[in-house]
DNA sequence: GATATACTAATTTTT
DNA sequence: TTAGTATATC
């Protein structure tokens, strides 16, 4: 693992400037590079398989440039490219390269195509890595300059909750109505617009804790000060602080790195913005050569505090920049493509890019639109699309399923797993975020940094030491009392006589092992130390006593804890790792699908991608169009068009009629987002196919099944809409040709139906353009909705109300139980 | 001080 | 629906 390890040295190079092109370069990197030449002609190797936008972008090394890429045009190669010239035409040493990434998984990605570039030797690009990453390892290097020591800690999110908790409380607020959770987001999106308690506006101030918000958030950075500890946010602004109120290390910096290179601009948010101006930015009107490679359209994080302005303004902050636009794309079908195109264009405020690809091939087929009648069945079908292409020859890993929430994904892999079907959650909880993992985390940072009360309260009873919260507290106020940790208050409190003799004991007891251990540190290898402390302290034997399902797996997550040591040298710089990196790499070797949010899925890319949950209300979510009005609206419309470009072949959109949302059914309508596709590329999967089936033989029975299939069929007797008679049609179809008349199978086929019709129906103005307008055609003429105004109806699901307003087929109906909802007018009748 | 039960709340995305 | 927390009880 190549991680920033301490022992790299600083300034190596720094005065050093590689001798340029064409002469032989020093050793290392370049010269290996230099190799990677083609033996005739004179264009090196590396530049031959590119386009003439990505060329450039790769050879316009001098002076700012902009890169906006479209998906699937080729941004990461031009980025490694881009390295590899630099370092092979000797303009620069690897150490004097700059390049931020967004994510870990970027980084990893990077160095491992530039080690294919210039060999192995990757731990040569020693400031290649994350924002947060580089960010620490400058604190590291300046911490005094921020008032910390070198060794401070990272607080992950679960810390910092928990810290803010105490501070919410000591300041004698009632933390049920002042939640730490809340507050530390707001701290979270004040630190991503570079905002310390000083800065935050009177209002944003007011908002939390009855007034005191400024006076937790100055609470909470003293605490943090005292810690000698940082959230990540800090691991950002305190360097940004640095090098504004100390110029010289800034220009340390400027002197040290030739080239910048970040990737993902669209999401960087206000501190990551001026912390890479300060980089980039040469004083005197030298003009840096910084290069942001990005796509507007793929801004998915504004939530987070990502600013898709920071694109627009990259000409305005560096003059005369290089705009290249890489628009030819090489992932996906003419079809998906066009309809991505078709979404995307619905947004204002683009740069405006249009993909276009090389290689249309006739052969290959539309978008797919799917309707489902609730979540089970859209699992259910869909599991058995997968099913049918595997037996095509497709592998599980060329498919993905890609959700809006998390929720979503849990219906997937109950039906996965009854299917026997290999699938892989990415994203989802996480290896270190895991109880048991966290604890013994705990154990190693306070063994490492005996000044971490966090980590040390969370284990100071873990497992049960009979040192409950009265003796807890003691030593808390004894440690801030004494203005020191909480071990050694602990130590202190243990020898004197202010507490009950079992209590005495046992601290007594942890503070001694603890004082063992650190002893131990220096001298003992690291992976037989960790195992050490699990073991004295107790901790192994508390889940081996451990008679509940859980405790064998958490025994064996903390093996694998403690074999994932063994590639870092030491204890500490694997906690530096862990609290930057918390995923823990997936293997690649089983054939599976990936199951995974939208958000995850971004840089990724399948041959066959499933897009469940398209409807209002979860996809556009109904939290981005409540909080973000029309730019929240925005936003999940380029989630939508991360979504449809992950596709290479095959696309297959979903859309349910009924949904369960905190365990109650809701019934949803399908997103505005199909209706903003284009008929052209798009088609609407019949239920009828082939892809549909209902229960096999023996399978688990639909548990709704029986009591849903006698309402519908009470109602179909009166109701005469369209809709109805088109699902009247499919479920005879479906009745005949699959397995007779079994009730359940039936139930699912009218599902079918009544979405696809009530989709269509009503609008009678509207051409036949869009894929509601497709359905409009296939079922029947249109027809206004049979409802006004007032009438008394009934639902399946909601019982009786009344209807409260009509917009084309979407009623507003007032439920005398379920209240308001909206819904599809094929789906009530006359009551 | 530990455990069990009851209740509540909250349900998006995450470096 | 569920997960997480608060309270009551032993």
């Amino acid at each position: 693992m190549a991680g920033f390890s301490d022992d790299i040295p600083f300034f190596d190079d720094d005065d050093a400037t590689p001798v340029p092109a064409k002469s032989q370069g020093g050793g290392g990197l370049a010269a290996r590079a230099m190799a990677a030449r083609k033996p005739s002609g004179n264009m090196p190797d590396y530049l031959a398989g590119l386009n003439p936008e990505q060329r450039l972008a790769v050879e316009t090394t001098e002076g700012p440039v902009l890169v906006l890429a479209g998906a699937g045009t080729g941004k990461t190669r031009v980025l490694t490219t881009r390295i590899a010239h630099i370092l092979s035409t000797n303009r620069a040493y690897p150490s004097q390269i700059l390049a931020v990434t967004f994510t870990n998984k970027a980084a990893r990605e990077m160095k491992t195509r530039i080690g294919h570039f210039v060999g192995e030797a990757i731990e040569g690009m020693p400031w290649l890595g994350t924002f947060h990453s580089i960010g620490v390892k400058m604190l590291r290097r300046h911490a005094e300059l921020a008032g910390l020591k070198s060794g401070f800690t990272i607080l992950d999110t679960d810390d910092v909750i928990r810290l803010l908790k105490q501070i919410i409380q000591a300041e004698g607020l009632d933390d049920k109505r002042w939640p730490a959770r809340q507050f530390a987001n707001m701290i979270d999106s004040w630190k991503n617009k570079a905002q310390g308690p000083k800065d935050i506006s009177e209002g944003d101030a007011r908002a939390f804790g009855n007034g005191k918000g400024r006076e937790l958030y100055y609470a909470y950075q003293a605490r943090l000060q005292t810690l000698n500890a940082c959230d990540f946010g800090d691991l950002l602004l305190h360097p940004i602080r640095i090098f504004r109120e100390n110029p010289d290390v800034l220009r340390e910096y400027h002197q040290k790195f030739r080239y910048i290179l970040v990737d993902e601009y669209q999401d960087t948010n206000v501190a990551q913005y001026m912390w890479l101006r300060l980089l980039a930015q040469r004083p005197g009107g030298e003009r840096p050569n910084v290069c942001c490679v990005g796509d507007d359209d793929q801004s998915i994080y504004g939530w987070r505090g990502a600013e898709v302005d920071n694109i627009l303004r990259f000409e305005k902050d560096f003059s005369n920049a290089t705009v290249i636009k890489l628009e030819r794309n090489y992932r996906s079908t003419a079809h998906i493509l066009g309809a991505a195109a078709h979404l995307i264009a619905h947004n204002e405020g683009r740069l405006g890019k249009t993909l276009f690809t090389d290689h249309p091939n006739p052969d290959d087929g539309l978008v797919q639109v799917h309707a489902a009648w609730d979540s089970e069945e859209e699992a259910r079908a869909i599991g058995e699309e997968i099913e049918q292409y595997q037996r095509k020859g497709h592998n599980l890993n060329d498919m993905a399923i890609l959700v809006r929430a998390s929720f979503q994904m849990r219906e997937f892999e109950d039906r996965f797993v009854t299917l026997g079907l290999n699938y892989r959650v990415i994203g989802g909880p996480r290896f270190y975020e895991r109880q048991e993992i966290r604890d013994a985390m705990a154990y190693f940072r306070v063994v490492a940094q005996g000044a971490d009360d966090l980590a040390f309260e969370r284990i100071i009873n873990v497992p049960k030491r009979g040192l409950g919260e009265a003796t807890i507290r003691q030593v808390h106020d004894a440690a801030r009392a004494r203005n020191t940790p909480m071990l050694q208050a602990a130590a202190e409190l243990a020898e004197s006589d202010e507490l009950k003799p079992k209590a005495r004991a046992s601290l007594r007891q942890v503070s001694a092992n603890f004082h063992r251990w650190q002893e131990l540190l220096e001298n003992t290898p690291h992976t037989e130390l960790a195992e050490m402390i699990l073991d004295e302290s107790g901790y192994t034997d508390m889940w081996k006593n451990d008679k509940s399902a859980e405790a064998p797996g958490r025994l064996d997550n903390l093996k694998e804890l403690i074999r994932s040591m063994e590639e870092y040298e030491s204890l500490r710089s694997f906690l530096e790792h862990v609290a930057l990196v918390m995923d823990a790499e997936q293997q690649e070797d089983l054939d599976a699908v990936s199951i995974m949010t939208l958000h995850s899925a971004k840089g990724l890319e399948f041959e066959t991608v499933f897009l469940p949950g398209w409807e209002e209300g979860l996809f556009p979510h109904q939290r981005a169009l409540d909080e973000g009005g029309r730019s929240g609206l925005e936003e999940e419309r380029r989630l939508a068009y991360v979504g449809l470009t992950r596709a290479k072949k095959n696309l297959h959109l979903w859309f349910v009629s009924n949904r369960r949302i905190h365990g109650l059914w809701q019934s949803t309508i399908p997103s505005r987002f199909i209706d903003e596709l284009p008929e052209a590329h798009v088609e609407v999967a019949e239920g009828g196919g082939n892809s549909y089936g209902g229960y096999g033989v023996g399978d688990r029975r639909n548990p709704y099944g029986s009591s849903r299939f006698d309402k519908v069929e009470s109602f179909s007797n009166t109701y005469a809409t369209p809709g109805w008679q088109r699902a009247q049609k499919n479920k005879t179809e479906a009745t005949s040709r699959n397995w007779g008349n079994r009730s359940g199978h039936a139930v699912e086929r009218i599902g079918y139906g009544e979405v696809d019709s009530g989709f269509g129906a009503g609008r009678g103005s509207v051409k036949p353009r869009t894929i509601e307008g497709e359905l409009v055609a296939k079922s029947v003429a249109s027809a206004p909705s049979p409802f006004s105004v007032g009438d008394r109806v009934f639902h399946i699901k909601f019982g009786n109300g009344n209807i409260s307003n009509i917009e084309g087929n979407k009623l507003t109906v007032d439920f005398d139980k379920a209240g308001q909802k909206r819904v599809l007018d094929s789906f009530v009748q006359p009551a």
